[in-house]
DNA sequence: TATGGGGTCTCCCCCCACTGGAAGGTCAAG
DNA sequence: CTTGACCTTCCAGTGGGGGGAGACCCCATA
């Protein structure tokens, strides 16, 4: 198979597959005229670390958790530590956005939105 | 004034004010040392960026903001305008992570954590 | 006067996770 | 034989700075 039916199969662009390549995720064999011949394994591979990538894990996370993937004799809790851990960062990111979005809100609610230059956002932004 | 002054009194690094220098967010004088002098102006306006991007504003956001702030005419409107834009892109990000911490909270609950290699957050990254 | 410590300068590379584009080789259809 | 789609490598850029090198500069103390 080459990059381009693999990129229709696991829904990721040609250009991430080489990048995951040179990261080291997966190894295509070569064809004699230089493209890349993806077998099963790499595609497989390759669908899971989108899968992993869309919840959001970091690429380190994926190294982690793809090196667990293939170990048969992992610990689940391995797994789970990983996932617990990225949990927590994705309920910090939505802790922050949802304090400014509370701030902002109440900025955007408090402002007019006319023609007139009196506005409590730019006010509050330059308070001090 | 001189750069770690400014840092100390507005909360940004002296690395970010320089870098808001080369982005053309403000114009610092000169000593004959070659040190950067900043006036009352210009502590200002790192004031309102660093609130600006508390807020979650982007750099390019930050320079309308700005420049609106520096435009006694202005209209408010146009503030409302840019706020509500950023306001949804915060709620886009917000849902965005909500449904990531929805799909891998029940994967995590799901997983037994121990010893064993059955895990079903594994299972569901490599499912075809 | 020497010296030591802290502040500041510019410059360049690094981070994440790709993405875009240039320049060129390859392959299959008409 | 040509055309166009596909593939290759390599280089540069994104956003928003951070780290650190090497060189000045300023002030206080001995």
């Amino acid at each position: 198979m080459n990059i381009g039916d693999v990129s229709a199969r696991c829904g990721l662009p040609a250009k991430t597959i080489r990048y995951y390549e040179d990261i080291g995720f997966i190894k295509p064999l070569r064809d004699s005229n230089g493209y890349r011949v993806f077998r099963p394994v790499e595609l497989h591979k390759l669908a899971f670390l989108g899968r992993a990538r869309a919840l959001g894990f970091t690429i380190e996370d994926c190294r982690a958790l793809l090196a667990l993937w293939e170990d048969k004799g992992r610990a689940s809790a391995d797994v789970k530590r990983i996932s617990n851990g990225h949990l927590a960062m994705i309920d910090t990111k939505i802790a922050d956005l949802q304090e400014m979005r509370a701030t902002l809100s109440n900025l955007v609610e408090a402002c007019a939105g006319d023609d007139r230059p009196d506005c409590p956002i730019l006010k509050q932004l330059s308070s001090n």
